[in-house]
RNA sequence: CGGGGUGUAACGCAGCCUGGUAGCGUGCCUGCUUUGGGAGCAGGAUGUCGGGAGUUCGAAUCUCUCCACCCCGACCA
């Protein structure tokens, strides 16, 4: 390819609406245009990257006995209604109306049509095993788009869904799409994590992510390296403290606050480590208060609360609801006094529920308890559950060894459905003895686009973006100086590139005729793993120069030499 | 949706407080020079100042209103 035959459009400076990195260069590169907020036009550059990882994703995919299908991005009501998300999918969902008044959506996902299908054509056992996927455009109406294509409404996905005699069945299925998983991710060249996840919305039973690791990335993992344990810390548990309650040391006793809401404030006021305090946090479910103590140094963990009994429709009570229930204005309320005769039930985190002679509020604006003791100065909570999140150094669950946390950016999701969908849709098939029965399901999603910024979250530097090789859009450059002014120049840069192109390398020759420093800058920002020099200074020895995106110096070699080494360098 | 902020040329911004000829840098176009790290000189083009209404002799600037976009929270590939 000839510069002047593509299109290439960079940016000095980035828009200033981008703030992430990736996003950044995303736009400066040329990569991408954005339409309108979660909206954007893939360019011919970025299109090609794009096209790269969907093929890896497609070719894996297949190797594992997937099988192809393309579904229509818009479904009809009828189907969502059937399985009752037509209601609750939720505000994400955009839903669109037909000439006739006829409801439809622009497909977030496609359970529905898929689970159609498998109703409408499996029908014995001797069918099935089946997978099968597609690569297509989403419609998510996110809340708040962000970060370009990394939380764009229009993004394109891979998605496959498996059909199954029996959960075992499923379980190989879902082993298989681990692994295949694994191997795309290893493939792309991108540093990577399966992590236990929750199986949110979605619904089902096991379920893992996939996380290109990154520290800008929105979910925390919590892992343990002697282990291998990885979970997300949305369900990571946090195991209760190994050593017991100490005994109760001191009295109990009101000290002044004022002005100090946050346990931060009350521990340094103190002079006493955050970790020796509690804060409580007033929630309701369904007009049931609840209150929540945490350790001070500790973050509650919504996913996890919202899954103890009760608790299902857990939200924040509003100040109002606190100060009408427990009589204080938050900030110094706290489970002294407090209790189930009183309208409000107590959830103590673990860790709390093995602390003594603690600091918490004291349900009076102004003022907190120093010296608390379960058993003593309150009963013991009532409930005691793991409601907070991991933290590093928290004990694995599995029992080996301390866990650690890190970020990534979710680029896979693997759930086990099982008879979700094949329930509420009547999905069957006979079996051996003549018998309908339930179809196990499996689904298996890939962001494609998201891979995109997340791998360049993972690969950039100062000049620009650093592409995994088997992401670049162009395998080499070639610059040449005074293409069209040294006739020399351009016969050797013209025949190098037909050369590689001939060897089905993929190459950009930059025959722009700018200024070397403008090719130079150009060609890093867009991140093409190598680049070759062709000017004046090493042709006349007949030399021209290798460079590597990654590497410093340059190359020099014959010319005579270039398409051998070209071709080793390229694999 | 709640809270905060921004809309002025393709990109980055100034001007607004205190109303009076729409500016700067980069980019773009033409010519000449230049060609190993975002060139130099000379000339040039480009704005419904986000939209609408109002106040005023006069509005980018003041008022009202709508819209778009960005940031912080819950959702997700």
């Amino acid at each position: 390819m000839r510069s002047s035959q593509f299109f290439i459009s960079t940016l000095k400076e980035a828009p200033s609406e981008a703030e992430l990195l990736s996003h950044k260069l995303m736009l400066r590169a040329g990569l991408i245009r954005k339409l309108g907020s979660g909206l954007y036009t893939w360019m011919p550059l970025g299109l090609r990257v794009l096209r790269r990882v969907e093929q890896i994703v497609r070719e894996e995919m297949n190797r594992a006995g997937a099988i192809e299908l393309l579904m229509p991005a818009v479904q009809p009501a009828e189907l969502w209604r059937e399985t009752g998300r037509w209601d609750k999918f939720g505000p994400q969902m955009l839903k669109i109306q037909d000439r006739h008044e006829r409801d439809f959506c622009f497909g977030p996902t496609h359970e529905e049509v898929i689970t159609d299908i498998a109703r409408r054509e499996i029908r014995s056992y001797r069918q099935l095993p089946l997978n099968f996927y597609q690569i297509q455009t989403k419609f998510r109406d996110e809340i708040r788009p962000r970060f370009g294509v990394m939380r764009a409404r229009v993004f394109l996905m891979k998605d496959a869904y498996s059909f199954h005699v029996s959960f075992e069945d499923l379980e190989r299925e879902y082993r298989s799409m681990y692994d295949s998983y694994a191997r795309i991710f290893t493939r792309l060249g991108l540093e990577f994590r399966a992590v236990a996840a929750d199986t949110g919305a979605i619904g089902g039973t096991g379920s893992h992510e996939f996380h290109v690791l990154a520290e800008s990335g929105e979910d925390a993992i919590a892992f343990a390296p002697a282990s291998g344990y990885a979970a997300n810390v949305e369900l990571a548990e946090a195991v209760a403290p190994l050593q017991l309650r100490a005994t109760a040391a001191r009295t109990m006793h009101k000290v002044p606050t004022p002005g100090k809401t946050t346990c931060e404030e009350v521990a340094s006021m103190l002079n006493l480590p955050l970790s020796q305090s509690v804060k409580a946090l007033a929630v309701m479910s369904e007009e049931r208060m609840f209150m929540l103590l945490i350790r001070g140094d500790h973050q509650m963990n919504e996913v996890k609360t919202a899954k103890l009994p009760g608790l299902n429709a857990l939200r924040f009570a509003t100040d109002k609801e606190i100060e009408a229930r427990i009589g204080c204005r938050p900030g110094y309320i706290g489970p002294v006094g407090v209790s189930a005769g009183a309208g409000v039930t107590i959830i103590a985190d673990r860790a709390v529920a093995a602390m003594s002679d603690f600091v918490c509020g004291a349900n009076e604006a102004g003022f907190h308890l120093a010296g608390v003791n379960f058993g003593r100065d309150l009963p013991e909570p009532a409930v005691v559950a793991d409601i907070r999140n991991a933290v590093a150094g928290d004990p694995s669950p599995d029992g080996k060894g301390t866990l650690e946390i890190c970020r990534g950016i979710e680029v896979g999701h693997i759930f086990q459905l099982r008879t979700k969908y094949s329930e509420s849709m009547k999905a069957t098939f006979l079996d051996e003895a003549g018998k309908a029965q339930l179809l196990e399901m499996g689904c298996y999603g890939i962001g494609v686009s998201r891979i995109v910024a997340a791998a360049i979250e993972q690969g950039n530097d100062e000049k620009g973006i650093v592409w995994p090789i088997p992401m670049a859009p162009f395998q080499v450059a070639i610059a040449p100086i005074g293409y069209r002014k040294n006739e020399q120049i351009k016969r050797v840069a013209d025949q190098l590139h037909d050369d590689l192109q001939a060897a089905g390398i993929d190459v950009l020759l930059d025959d722009r005729d700018e200024r070397p420093g403008v090719m130079f800058a150009d060609l890093e920002l867009i991140g093409l793993p190598h680049r070759v020099t062709i000017g004046d200074r090493g042709l006349k020895d007949g030399k021209i120069e290798v460079q590597s995106r990654t590497g410093n110096a340059a190359t020099t070699i014959e010319l005579r030499h270039a398409m051998a080494h070209l071709k080793s360098l390229c694999g």
